[in-house]
DNA sequence: CTAACATGCAACCTGGAGGTTGCATGAATA
DNA sequence: TATTCATGCAACCTCCAGGTTGCATGTTAG
């Protein structure tokens, strides 16, 4: 690994996840497929989107690992990939650990 | 709190947060953030975009409540808000448990 | 006081995200 | 087999995120 540390190394993979939360629809998407797979017809359901957006979004997110689809007869079936989400939180409890040090350094500066 | 679950209610607000972080310059600001207090000009070295462009940044990520800034004599130093990044987890977590418990059900129910 | 610094403001540009519509195609069902 | 259902593909539209540039303004260091 010369060269390139793994959090720079992970950033720019972990700003895709990001950002394929980071729309309400999609965030909502993610919602109703926590409760366990389901097709683009019954995600389209209640939406007041076109089947065809909601069908973008899903490929969005597939984009980023956070979720895949396979086909089963005429309906294509999508779930969501936990390891993803594990992903995206250990990128935050990095950065909430770099920060936690800071404020340390800072506090045994400041008492000094 | 008639009518809407606290999910439901913070879904928009938590894919604000999400797209805050969804872009490799902001995560890369924030990376720097987790160091500790830095002003623009100090976090705009290094960095092959303009000065303007990380300020535009910064008040994307202020208007989630990802970071917060204010003004030191004439510059203005900006640093992280950990309870925001915090938020962030808890989310993740929301949707990670929600998810164990459907992959339980199926389970159960495939075992019967 | 005057230069050098650190920002703020505003106008402007461009590509791609988010949506829609229309049509084509494979699968399931009466 | 004729339909209906669930999708895929592609063209098209609009708006705004992400950047830049130029100029104005408040702060500091000499």
């Amino acid at each position: 690994m010369r060269g390139s540390s793994p959090v720079l190394a992970r950033r720019k993979d972990s700003a895709h996840l990001f950002a394929a939360l980071g729309d309400e629809t999609r965030l909502l998407l993610v919602t109703r497929l926590s409760a366990g797979p389901m097709s683009i017809s019954r995600l389209t359901e209640g939406s007041k989107l076109t089947r065809q957006a909601i069908t973008k979004h899903l490929r969005v997110m597939k984009g980023s690992g956070l979720v895949r689809g396979a086909r089963q007869g005429r309906e294509s079936v999508w779930q969501l990939n936990q390891r993803r989400l594990e992903d995206a939180r250990r990128y935050l409890d990095l950065v909430s650990k770099q920060w936690d040090d800071a404020l340390g350094r800072l506090r045994q500066f400041v008492e000094k």
